[in-house]
RNA sequence: GGACAAUUAGCUCAGUUGGUUAGAGCGUUCGCUUCACACGCGAGAGGUCACUGGUUCGAAUCCAGUAUUGUCCACCA
């Protein structure tokens, strides 16, 4: 008997992912590998560090995250493999106003209490509490992804060590002028009571009314005609005629609150085509409006609060919403007959906060920003700015793919200072204390402010009541997680902050490219002087079927903790990395992962018949396959399955060293169900000698570690089911191409041409299928194989043996005619079937064959017969075009 | 308005610097309780590579333009 068919120790015919995947993470967690302190390495051994992309703490893990986890625990698994020092550093963020405003929703919502009615003390404590609880939730959801993360490292953004980090930054940055206090117009939310970012407010599609206004000398169109109250200029575009004349003069417009001075002013920002191509300007509450208010030394009129509402110098209408005092100062302009006329449904983008779709109110407010142009002595006198885009136009940092360069490039030339100061409670507290008692003040009149990173002594110091933007903690991510400012002093860098910056990979999805990596880099540059990381690979979204967002209010989003259980995470992980290119967003569906469940599956049933098929003494053992020991041993198809193996680890360590992690992974999955199960498995029932069971053993061995990556429970496990348990997959060697090379060289002298097996064995079971040839009838078969006659003779079991229903194979000598039978031809091998036969079917099979050959030889004919072609294409193209010419005439041939 | 992508089989996608008969998975059709696996096995069908022009002996691949879709950036009163 070949196989051992008692199995003493039975596995079960179907993989259960529920039933081991959390004792595994719990034996690689207790195994310590994780932590590269704890890896057995040399101290040369090269580093190679990914800091995780903290998730937000009001989020629950979703496929985005599920899809970040997988490629970040692909990159370090296999480089953990390769014998680097690997570090992988979890962490989460604490998302100042998103978390901020959860917890007020729900606090309104359960007890219908603001913030303001418990206070900034009682409801920071609120925020904590809800944070906690979130917080372990979505690190507990990271562990089932299977994540190799180092649990002992875990940071977050607000915590002891991140806050002194933050505090020393800011302090640092303020010295040197980096960090500075200013009046500028800002995004303000009257809802929040607070500045938005840029990337902050969101723009809307609305309709609106457009007002045609009588504006002294002009008539001009505004739709929000409130704002003239805080008109100081007329902007028309400087190579307009129709206002060429008026261009520096000053007029007098009659208003409802009475008559009040402009100036003309000239910016080619303006457009002819728009209204009358004249526009009010509104220096205090439009950013375009201030800039060219500021070129043209107009002055500044504020008309409008952080309510949202109308100021004290706006007569009877202050203390009206902005809505409000618009309708009541259209009616009373109407009466004056200032109103043009009205467009309705005029179109046009609100700018709205992404949180609460409240308007966008922009007006002027004290705010701490960071100048990215103020030039940095240490940094060779360059700015933030300059550093940053500097690091990327000299390739010191890499983006993968690479066309995302161009947008990092220019979003960051086009940067403006960074506001940082935001008004909620939660989150880094500026660390800016000012004097309030004004005794102090007189005495040393300079020192009314105090910027350290703890509060000063004395009395009468109040600290500054704003939040930091949650981006500026965030954007110290890759070193204050390694110990920063601790590990660095005197500008030289110790410990973890040594060992592991800068780090290799920041993996994120390119929504944040402009928000977040752009800032680590430039926060990076101030601290260390260096950058943050080489390489940025960016991912796409996680789509559904349909290529549409998921979301909770279309019902179209994938739990992946659900689909975790019903089909494991090796299944989840695969179908995120599978079909998943940088850049490239990502559908996914049910069906592609129940697809890759079965994948998983059949790997199992692989693993299983091999491993019930050995005796045990071999499974524990590394088998080393001496070449030399086993030349006479190799038959065609070992040869081919070693080969294969071989181009295999070489592929797949290139393609993930080059990213290319869907193209890995569809290849392991071609050579593990096509090649090793379809075909070398089948081959190993007929074949026998006697180190097929090494050859099975060492693939699997190969394919497990290749695939660990990928999915790295179930090859955990069934390699605890090969090894007993001696030793662990995920600290195991990484496959090398070269441990094959002797054994395949051996090869030398006999034709590897396993392919022509299989070509032929696939044209007599097409063949028969074609003739609908009852499954279970034998039939005999006679082969004249010209040439390839020695190897066809040494491949008779296998062409009988691999599902061909052959009982009987005859080598013929010479060519042969059979008639009435069928005929198939391969090249110049002929094949006859004999038995069981429908005329009316291979009569219609040959006449398709014939028709196909016909075509391609004429196709070829064509093509050689160019001389432009002959002339101009490199020989080998020729050549091969030529043999198959020569290939396809013999096979139209035969068929005669 | 600017930029960047994408457009290949019914669906989701590969396709390396131009060069065998353009591939895969899912779905679909036919057959199969073949002793690892029906989450399986075997055999098929299915594509003018969005359109138009150009470069070339040769284009899914390079160039130009058009159309459609998507994303990002800017923002207009």
């Amino acid at each position: 008997m070949i196989y051992n068919m008692t199995k003493s120790k039975e596995l079960p015919k179907t993989y259960e992912p529920q039933k081991h995947e959390d004792k595994i993470y719990k034996k690689w967690e207790d195994s310590g590998f994780f932590n590269p302190d704890k890896l057995n390495l040399s101290e040369t051994a090269k580093t190679y560090t990914i800091i995780l992309p903290p998730p937000n703490i009001t989020d629950k893990l979703h496929l985005g995250h599920a899809s970040m986890l997988a490629i970040e625990d692909l990159m370090i698994r296999f480089k953990r493999m390769q014998g680097y020092r690997t570090l992988w550093l979890p962490g989460t963020d604490h998302a100042a106003i998103a978390t901020q405003n959860v917890v007020e929703k729900k606090l309104f919502k359960e007890e219908g209490k603001t913030r303001h009615d418990l206070g900034r003390e009682k409801f920071l404590e609120r925020v904590w509490d809800f944070l906690r609880v979130t917080q372990s939730t979505i690190l507990n959801q990271t562990r089932k992804m299977g994540a190799s993360l180092d649990w002992s490292r875990t940071a977050f953004t607000l915590d002891g060590p991140r806050e002194k980090a933050v505090k020393k930054m800011f302090v640092d940055m303020y010295n040197e002028g980096v960090i500075a206090r200013g009046k500028r117009i800002v995004n303000w939310c009257p809802r929040c009571h607070s500045t938005l970012a840029d990337d902050e407010v969101e723009y809307k599609e609305s309709k609106t009314r457009l007002y045609w206004i009588k504006y002294g000398p002009f008539v001009l169109a505004t739709t929000r005609p409130e704002t003239k109250l805080g008109d100081t200029a007329v902007a028309v575009h400087p190579s307009d005629k129709r206002y060429k004349d008026m261009i520096g003069k000053k007029y007098m417009i009659p208003g409802v609150l009475g008559d009040f001075e402009i100036t003309v002013i000239a910016d080619r920002h303006v457009d002819m085509e728009f209204g009358s191509g004249a526009i009010k300007v509104t220096p205090a509450h439009s950013f375009a409006d201030n800039e060219m208010a500021q070129k043209n030394d107009i002055p500044m009129k504020q008309i409008i609060n952080e309510d949202g509402c109308m100021m004290d110098n706006c007569g009877k209408y202050a203390g009206m919403t902005t809505k409000e005092a618009r309708k009541k100062i259209v009616a009373d302009m109407e009466k004056m007959g200032l109103i043009d006329h009205i467009d309705e449904n005029y179109e046009n983008k609100l700018s709205v906060c992404y949180r609460c779709d409240t308007p966008i109110e922009p007006l002027p407010s004290k705010q701490w920003f960071v100048l990215v142009d103020k030039k940095i002595k240490r940094l060779g006198n360059k700015s933030l700015k300059e550093a940053a885009i500097e690091a990327a136009q000299k390739h010191d940092i890499n983006f993968i793919p690479e066309r995302f360069e161009k947008r990092y490039l220019h979003w960051m030339e086009n940067l403006h200072d960074w506001c940082i100061s935001r008004q909620i409670w939660f989150g880094h507290r500026i660390p800016v204390w000012y004097q309030t008692k004004s005794k102090v003040k007189s005495q040393k009149s300079k020192v009314d402010i105090y910027v350290g990173e703890k509060a000063p002594e004395g009395a009468g110091w109040v600290q500054d009541e704003d939040s930091l933007d949650t981006w500026f903690s965030s954007g110290m991510w890759t070193f204050s997680t390694l110990g920063w400012p601790e590990n660095f002093l005197d500008g030289k860098k110790n410990g973890d902050l040594k060992k592991f910056h800068p780090t290799q990979v920041l993996e994120t999805g390119y929504e944040i490219l402009t928000l977040w990596v752009s800032r680590m880099i430039m926060m990076s540059f101030f601290a260390l002087g260096e950058i943050p990381f080489e390489n940025v690979y960016l991912h796409g979204m996680v789509l559904d079927a349909h290529g549409k967002k998921m979301s909770k209010s279309k019902g179209n989003g994938i739990d992946p903790l659900d689909m975790i259980k019903k089909y494991g995470t090796d299944a989840v992980r695969l179908s995120l990395l599978i079909g998943s290119t940088p850049g490239n967003d990502v559908r996914v569906s049910e069906e592609k992962i129940a697809g890759y469940r079965n994948f998983i599956n059949k790997l199992w049933n692989i693993s299983r018949f091999i491993i019930s098929n050995f005796e045990s003494r071999k499974l524990n053992t590394e088998c080393q396959m001496s070449g030399l020991d086993c030349r006479d041993k190799l038959t065609l198809a070992d040869v081919w399955i070693l080969q294969k193996n071989s181009d295999l680890i070489k592929n797949i360590t290139s393609d993930i060293e080059e990213y290319k992690f869907s193209q890995a992974g569809e290849r392991l999955r071609e050579f593990t169900w096509e090649y090793l199960a379809d075909w070398y498995l089948e081959v190993s029932k007929f074949e026998k000698n006697d180190i097929k069971n090494d050859i099975l053993l060492k693939i699997l061995n190969d394919i497990l570690k290749m695939l660990h990556p990928f999915t790295p429970f179930i090859t955990e496990k069934i390699w605890s089911e090969m090894k007993k348990g001696k030793s662990m997959l995920m600290a195991a060697k990484w496959p090398n191409a070269e441990d094959y090379s002797e054994i395949i060289n051996l090869s030398n002298g006999h034709e590897i041409n396993f392919d022509l097996i299989m070509d032929i064995i696939k044209s007599i079971r097409n063949a028969r299928s074609e003739n609908r040839v009852e499954p279970n009838k034998r039939i005999k078969a006679y082969i004249y194989a010209g040439t390839k006659k020695e190897l066809i003779t040494s491949q008779t079991e296998l062409i009988k043996g691999l599902r061909t229903g052959i009982e009987e194979l005859i080598i013929l000598d010479h060519k042969e005619k059979y008639a009435n039978e069928i005929h198939v031809t391969v090249g110049d091998i002929e094949i006859y079937l004999i038995g069981a036969i429908d005329m009316e079917k291979e009569k219609e099979r040959i006449k398709k064959e014939k028709e196909n050959l016909t075509k391609l030889i004429a196709n070829t004919e064509k093509k050689l017969s160019n001389k432009a072609f002959t002339d101009n294409a490199p020989e080998e193209i020729i050549n091969q075009q030529k043999e198959n010419l020569a290939k396809w005439r013999q096979e139209l041939e035969n068929l005669q």
